[in-house]
DNA sequence: AAACTATATCGTAATATTGCAATATATAAA
DNA sequence: TTTATATATTGCAATATTACGATATAGTTT
């Protein structure tokens, strides 16, 4: 009990929640968002525009990471950290298929 | 400690980020997945559809209605749910023009 | 090498989510 | 009006998430 039942949904269904799930928190759209603006940046360039704690930010770049939206390479002793652009068009197609899908059914509900 | 700091981001973000998260799980994936497939439908349906709980269910499609991506409509004894297209289309908006700037800026990263 | 900069990880408290049995509620059918 | 059907709510256990101080790790600069 309290775990989502994976199994219980196919493979696809589950890689689209995982990608969007990394998507739903506030913090991780300003990164995004963020990293739309700038192209690039390094995690204490984020740390310094939202004002969260370095472990927060760190924490949610990892999920961002983990999720495949966004890509970091070393620099220095910094991480270059920017957007995986596949992962947003994977959203973008996801969404606009679905949209297409209901316009052409449009019947009115209930 | 533990709870989101919302009021460290826009009503935009946050608003994105509620929508977002309320597709973030591969049962209201599936979920809204069927409901394009058939238009609408009653909780029952979708109770035999995904091998989930009743109670289960019932909670999903309230999560998926609070964020406004279905809509509920008492019919008879049993409500009948369809999808909220607005919410969809802004979905699709936000990703479309996510990624018509990451085309825009591509430089590459790092 | 010592000091500085940048990031990750650990540990932990507070809170939220997931899933479901049991039960409540409400309309429909017999 | 009893029975059946459909859904919501309650309560709870298991688990996951969020946030951050303290600390570890690793490259950079002086």
């Amino acid at each position: 009990m309290g775990t989502t039942k994976t199994e219980k949904f196919s493979a696809k269904q589950n890689y689209m929640a995982t990608l969007i799930k990394a998507l739903g928190h506030p913090a991780r759209i300003a990164i995004i968002e963020y990293l739309v603006k700038v192209n690039q940046c390094i995690c204490n360039d984020i740390v310094n525009e939202l004002s969260l704690a370095q472990p927060t930010i760190s924490q949610h770049l990892k999920e961002l990471k983990n999720a495949g939206l966004i890509k970091g390479n070393i620099d220095g002793n910094a991480i270059c950290y920017c957007i995986d652009e596949k992962s947003i068009e994977k959203l973008q197609n996801y969404f606009a298929k679905m949209s297409s899908k209901l316009i052409v059914n449009k019947i009115k509900c209930c």
